[in-house]
DNA sequence: AATAGAAATGACAACCATTATCAATTACTA
DNA sequence: TAGTAATTGATAATGGTTGTCATTTCTATT
């Protein structure tokens, strides 16, 4: 195979790591891990797009430019980003997990999922999330210290049926 | 096979009515569905279990004493209840789904869950929820105006270790 | 620069929860 | 009680995800 044309230049990506994914660069490498092609060809991608991309929808587009990434792959590096808290990881009910960028300095900040049961689309919403923080806030610390849990995430989603899919049903 | 033993014997659904699955039983019916002896014994489990068991659970249980249910009719049956409102369907991150009943006249109430991504273990919480209600009133109604969206439901959990997890990392 | 050793990769097979199929059975209505 | 459509159970198929293992690539060290 094309050894050469599947190898990231230096150059495209310094753009890159203007644009933001410098951290998460830093991160993977503090970790411990390899900072190679594949992982940041699927970092690129997740900063490009806009969020909530399943694996194979990332294995398509990195497939595009990079043919010799496997799908496989694609799994075990956001398997990786997951443990190494870059990326959260998401189950709308579709049966295929999603995943988008947690916050890093560069992110699209906090924000919770609408989903429609109809069609699947996915919607972020950023609204009321100060008063959410307030309650999110008072609820860690009491569920810490009441169940002895340490908590490091939560996920708020709402269900529903979009405009079009009301018309429809 | 032994037809007899795998039938339902009314008196001990007259019990079962008792305590709790009428009001189950008449929301299948008048939804135009058949009240049968699966249906009624995977209602009954749902009622007897704390709650969160995934579809196996239920098989292994319910097969236990009608052999003759099969795994796929505790699938269908489950998406049945799941389509009535019957029962709520979860995802805890470990790859199956999880029900439990919804709220009923008798059912323990509105609650979320605190999972354990060491162990798995899940913990039902009933803390905050009044705070918890009145921003999801007005999160609901503000996301439905802003987005058209007819929203039936939500999702609230939080992810952490638990006692025994945080000690042994 | 060359190399050894470890980490990462890719192709492929295996896994496993869930769903589709279809003939046989059952619950409800007339 | 019989007729009929709904429901069921056994089995196979599906599809997202993970395991395997030989090959490749990185990185530290000569």
């Amino acid at each position: 195979m094309n050894r050469k044309g599947n190898r990231l230049s230096k150059g495209s990506y310094a753009l890159q790591e203007r644009s933001g994914s410098l951290w998460a660069h830093g991160k993977i490498k503090s970790s411990g891990y390899r900072l190679t092609v594949p992982r940041q060809a699927i970092l690129e991608i997740l900063h490009k797009a806009s969020g909530h991309l399943s694996a194979e929808d990332m294995y398509l587009s990195v497939h595009k430019v990079y043919p010799a990434i496997g799908l496989t792959t694609v799994y075990r590096t956001l398997e990786l980003l997951v443990r190494t808290g870059l990326v959260f990881k998401f189950d709308f009910g579709d049966g295929r997990a999603r995943y988008e960028l947690s916050e890093g300095p560069q992110s699209a900040g906090h924000h919770h999922h609408l989903v429609c049961t109809g069609c699947g689309r996915i919607v972020d919403y950023k609204d009321f999330i100060e008063e959410e923080l307030d309650l999110l806030k008072k609820t860690e610390k009491g569920l810490s210290k009441k169940y002895n849990f340490k908590i490091t995430n939560h996920v708020i989603q709402f269900y529903g049926l979009c405009d079009r899919c009301r018309k429809q049903s």
